[in-house]
DNA sequence: CCTTAATAAGTAGGCGAGCTACACATACCG
DNA sequence: CGGTATGTGTAGCTCGCCTACTTATTAAGG
C-alpha cells in the first residue's frame, strides 16, 4: 500500500485503536500492524508526534507507568476523543462513499 | 470534506472519471462535481497540474480542439492508463478493506 | 563480560502532493 | 464597456507524514 494514502485517516486509526482500551505508543503500532493483517506498518516517527498531537488536541490522555524496568506512555481516548472517533468513522463513511461513487461511477454501474 | 483525504487517490479519480468518455480538463472538474453531488470540488491547480502528469506517465493523451472560439485540450485514457485504472481500483478496495477493518476493530465487530 | 536483538520513546529535518493565488484569453450578456 | 462563465496554466507555499537518528533498559547468546 502506498504510504500517502493514508494522509488524513491516520488520527481515525489511532483513536479507532485506543476505542475500548488503553496502550502505549509501542503496543499501538503493533496493534494496527496486526489489526491490517500486516499492512500497516507505521514507524515511529509517525506515531508517537501524531500521538503527542492528539494529546494536546485533548483527544486523548497520557499517564506514565514502568513495566519490567521499561518505561511506557499509556494513552487512552478522552471523552472529546470518543467524539472526535465518532466523527473521524462518519467523515471515513461519507469519503468512502463519494470515492466509491467516483471509482465505480455511472456507464457500467447498473448490472 | 478535509483537502488531504484526497492525498493518493486523485489519479484514481482522474483515471476514472476519463473511463468510457473523453473530456476536457474544465469538464473532468464539473464531472467529478457531479458525479460526488457536489462533496468534490477540485481547483484547477490541482487538477491540470495531475493530468500533465498523467499525461507524462502515458496513462492519458491529449488533443486540442477549438470549440467556439475557445481552446480546449481533451484528454483520454491511454492502455496503460486502463491498466493503471484497473490498478487503482485494486488499491483502493484493499485500502478500504484494511482501514474498514481498523476502524470497524475488533471489540464491538460481532454484534 | 560483551554483543546483539527486542522493547520503548522521542526529535530533527526533509519531501512532495495538493492547495492558494495568480495570470491569461475568449465568448456572451446586459 | 463591464461582469460573468468558460477554459488553461504556473509559481510558490503548506503541512502531514516519513527517514534517519538518538537514548535507554532488559534478555539472550556466545
Amino acid at each position: 500500500m502506498k504510504p500517502d494514502a493514508l494522509r488524513g485517516h491516520l488520527d481515525a486509526l489511532l483513536l479507532a485503536t485506543l476505542d475500548g482500551e488503553q496502550l502505549h505508543g509501542y503496543a499501538i503500532i503493533e496493534a494496527l500492524q496486526q489489526g491490517s493483517g500486516g499492512a500497516l506498518d507505521l514507524p515511529t516517527g509517525t506515531v508517537y508526534p501524531a500521538l503527542r498531537r492528539l494529546e494536546r488536541a485533548g483527544h486523548v490522555s497520557s499517564d506514565w507507568s514502568t513495566v519490567g524496568g521499561r518505561k511506557r506512555r499509556t494513552y487512552k481516548l478522552t471523552q472529546a476523543g470518543q467524539r472526535a472517533l465518532n466523527a473521524e468513522r462518519d467523515a471515513w463513511r461519507e469519503f468512502t462513499t463519494v470515492i466509491d461513487g467516483v471509482l465505480g461511477g455511472g456507464k457500467w454501474a447498473q448490472s
